[in-house]
DNA sequence: GTTGACTCTATACTAAATATAGACTTTACA
DNA sequence: TGTAAAGTCTATATTTAGTATAGAGTCAAC
């Protein structure tokens, strides 16, 4: 199939598979006589590994190391949990962070609930300070 | 005062003073003879301002329509309270997005526990589904 | 007069795509 | 068979909010 095919599919834009392979995350292919990109079901499934992945929020690097161990099906798998690990300790951390700012959002919200001007805005005031 | 004393007042870095001046969101300065760039007082209020909202994750678009309204003191706030409110909302969501992740990343991380091998690995086997 | 600290501009880099230009290939249809 | 449309190619620019660097110029102290 064509990259438009496996686009489809995989529901990865065209540019998005480009840019993977530029990447190296994404295996380059055999090319067609007239250069066009030609790809089979095990692309498919690559490229499947891969956005489930990125659905998680695993960056680029991560998931070459991912791949990496994948391919070394003998060894230890504790990578691979240490990283999915350490990706719920960020996430954790992240969220309290953004809890934090939503609580500061909605002290300075309540600071100037009414249609008032400019220079009696309370939320304006606060963010003087 | 000079650019590096301004930048320790502030706590913000040289290069992000000068990027917020380039960005037209911090007013070019006086130059000394030397050409080096002269502040004052003011500058430093108004470098607080934008870091005060910086630290509300506001991006420098948004700084700038604030800054467009301080301008004109005798107009409505109504647009600077709605920008905190869609900003709360906005965080708001991006929470939920990350407590889904969090679920995932944890139900994920149950499935493989211990040291086991690659081709084993139950966090492998969830990443191709 | 020279050393060292400071500042200047311009440029490249980060992450993960997305968008575009301009050229080439393939397919469909008259 | 000719041509128009659709698909694909590479290379490059753009996005965000800075950070990092090179190479040059300025200033203060000794």
């Amino acid at each position: 199939m064509k990259i438009g095919e496996l686009s489809k599919k995989s529901g990865c834009s065209i540019q998005t598979i480009r840019f993977y392979e530029k990447q190296d995350l994404f295996e380059a292919c055999n090319r067609s006589e007239g250069n066009y990109r030609i790809y089979d079901a095990s692309s498919l499934r690559a490229l499947r590994f891969i956005k489930q992945c990125r659905s998680l929020d695993l960056t680029i690097i991560e998931i070459k190391q991912l791949l990496d161990t994948k391919n070394n099906p003998d060894k230890s798998c504790s990578s691979v949990n240490n990283l999915i690990h350490q990706h719920m300790v960020d996430v954790t951390h992240r969220i309290a962070e953004l809890e934090e700012l939503k609580l500061t959002l909605s002290e300075m919200a309540s600071a100037c609930t009414d249609d008032r001007k400019v220079k009696e805005c309370g939320v304006l005031q606060l963010l003087e300070k």
